[in-house]
DNA sequence: ATGAAAGCGCTAACAT
DNA sequence: ATGTTAGCGCTTTCAT
């Protein structure tokens, strides 16, 4: 109000109202305003009220991006993604972003697409931003973006994917196990002629290369491979499923890549009049939330997101407190979900 | 390398290599590389090599929190979804996402879980971070978190919805002409005995009331509603259908709050050997991704998320550089996508 | 085209 | 328990 603000630089910043507004009106040092705010236990409860009315009257929100720069400590946490509709990792992101948000943190969240050029862009914007932690959907392959990212000194976590040279910590599982896992369940169900419609990316790779592996081992024929790429949709599914049932007849098992291509798969076996489980089981990755209320309920690969989001949130916290995390790399393994397709 | 510093106050930052630093690196003053690096057209071509130079050298990432503060600018655009499983607000976010991010925009998510006591906690940590904009999914409804909003002076896109009231910009529809829409194209296929199955929010709301107002207008009994509240899952979908058909046997379609309450409704009626969409019709709102390829094909209401999403990206974005929008209020309309199941 | 000075809004470090 | 001072790393303003 009784201003008499004299400079000859003047540049003045937003207009918001600023910690020293509440200062004043409160009658106290900024310090001790901004103390009120972060530590209030450490204030006595009159100036404490004080402040507190102030804050309440100016209707003054703290700028973190100057408190973040003061303090180098920005709570804020990236996490990397390759996708974000439909994908396995949503229930990861969700349970990231709520352990995050009950501790005062926010979720900056950025889309790879699965490209590793636009990684790159990605995470050097994001570091840019100082976050305290890095969320990872997935191992990182070695490059420049690792290279910085290590450089950085940012604590990262690694997810859904199990590695021996993490780039920090790492929460995930075994693909390997998986492959091996599925081809076992199937081939003990009676299956002979097992198929995989599998993506394009390097982990559907492992999971395959280890299906294969087992069912060598079962002295089976090898499986029938339909790679869609980076097609990962119920539509695709289904043309695989075509192409299995004309090029492959034999067919009585497909692991899918996801629950989506299972899906798709599933549509097509019905379109064609194949029945389920006995003349073709199908499997899929992911149990995201619907499959297990469909009809028939699709048999699945369960993986815990929620838990890796929630035990990576946790991590990244502590580590941006200083405190050290005791288990840094955990496998949080995976389950087959038997239902009606297998 | 060769640093002598002496201070009686040290307080060592991040550590990280800053402006200074490559400033030094190239022999030139901070300013300089400042420009070299965001306006590179304002630097002789010379000491532009500098500090590309030194740039790379370094491996030298700005420091986003300390740029926003000098220049009001954070580059950073906040989004408050309600949730991100499995939403209709998926598409949109993804393309808000990428738009933003082609520009160099950063994506903040928030999620308020439909809580509105969570949203205004959440709407104070997003005001903290002085994003250039936020996106509302929905319009916000009148309250405190609104009047911060809008005390906040900060851009403001509100969408998937209408209001004479907007807080700034808004990009939606009219859930009421949804209802009305599908009331009639249902009673145009000649169904007589019309159901809901609705979730608990308004703007479903809206559309149920819409639909009920139609099927009076049209002579029609008036429809059996079940509201499945906040469960917005195939599960709850499937027992609101058993629940039409135990207590509404007569009904003959159904109208639903999302595709996947339509989707549980379509197992539960397949369950019972009711055929579809002959003795019973069934409709879904929001076109995700997978319900087209579906057996049967799920006929919805299809909302262009993707084009939402972009168009807010670019309102809030020109907003943010100070340009003004013409058209602040756009309807982006609707569409009955008429598939297999009505 | 380049640079010096000032300061964005806050908090850490050092008093008292 | 409260205050003073000096930055955090950058960009604006003004000068050359």
């Amino acid at each position: 109000m009784s201003d008499s603000e004299t400079s000859k630089r003047t540049r003045r910043g937003s207009g918001a109202i600023t910690l020293h507004d509440v200062a004043r009106l409160a009658g106290v040092s900024p310090i001790t305003a901004s103390r009120a705010i972060n530590k209030p236990e450490q204030v006595s409860p009159e100036l404490l009220k004080r402040v507190e009315d102030a804050v309440a009257r100016t209707g003054y929100v703290p700028n973190r991006m100057a408190g973040g720069l003061a303090s180098s400590r920005s709570k804020l946490i990236a996490a990397v993604v390759p996708s974000t509709v439909i994908s396995v990792f949503n229930e990861t992101i969700e349970a990231l972003n709520n352990t995050l948000f009950d501790s005062g943190y926010q979720l900056m969240l950025g889309q790879s697409d699965y490209s590793s050029e636009r990684e790159e862009l990605l995470l050097d914007s994001v570091i840019g931003r100082r976050p305290d932690g890095i969320f990872l959907a997935g191992v990182m392959q070695p490059g420049k973006g690792r290279t910085r990212l290590m450089a950085s000194g940012i604590p990262v976590v690694e997810t859904w994917d199990l590695t021996p040279t993490p780039i920090d910590m790492l929460i995930g599982f075994s693909h390997k196990d998986i492959g091996l896992a599925v081809a076992n369940y199937l081939i003990q169900k009676g299956k002979k002629h097992l198929a995989v419609i599998r993506a394009g990316d390097e982990r559907a790779d492992r999971r395959t290369v280890a299906y294969q592996e087992a069912i060598a081992q079962a002295g089976l024929p090898p499986p029938f491979v339909v790679n869609v790429g980076g097609e990962r949709s119920i539509h695709s599914g289904r043309a695989a499923m075509a192409k299995i049932l004309a090029d492959a007849p034999k067919t009585d098992a497909v692991f899918c890549s996801s629950d989506l291509l299972a899906l798709g798969a599933l549509t097509e076996a019905r379109h064609q009049n194949i029945e389920v489980p006995n003349q073709m089981a199908v499997m899929g990755f992911g149990d995201v939330p619907f499959v297990a209320d469909m009809l028939p309920a699709l048999t699945t690969v369960r993986i815990n997101g929620g838990k890796i989001g929630q035990l990576a949130a946790q991590y990244l916290m502590d580590r941006a407190e200083g405190k050290t995390v005791s288990e840094p790399i955990v496998d949080v393994g995976f389950s087959i979900i038997e239902r009606d397709t297998a």
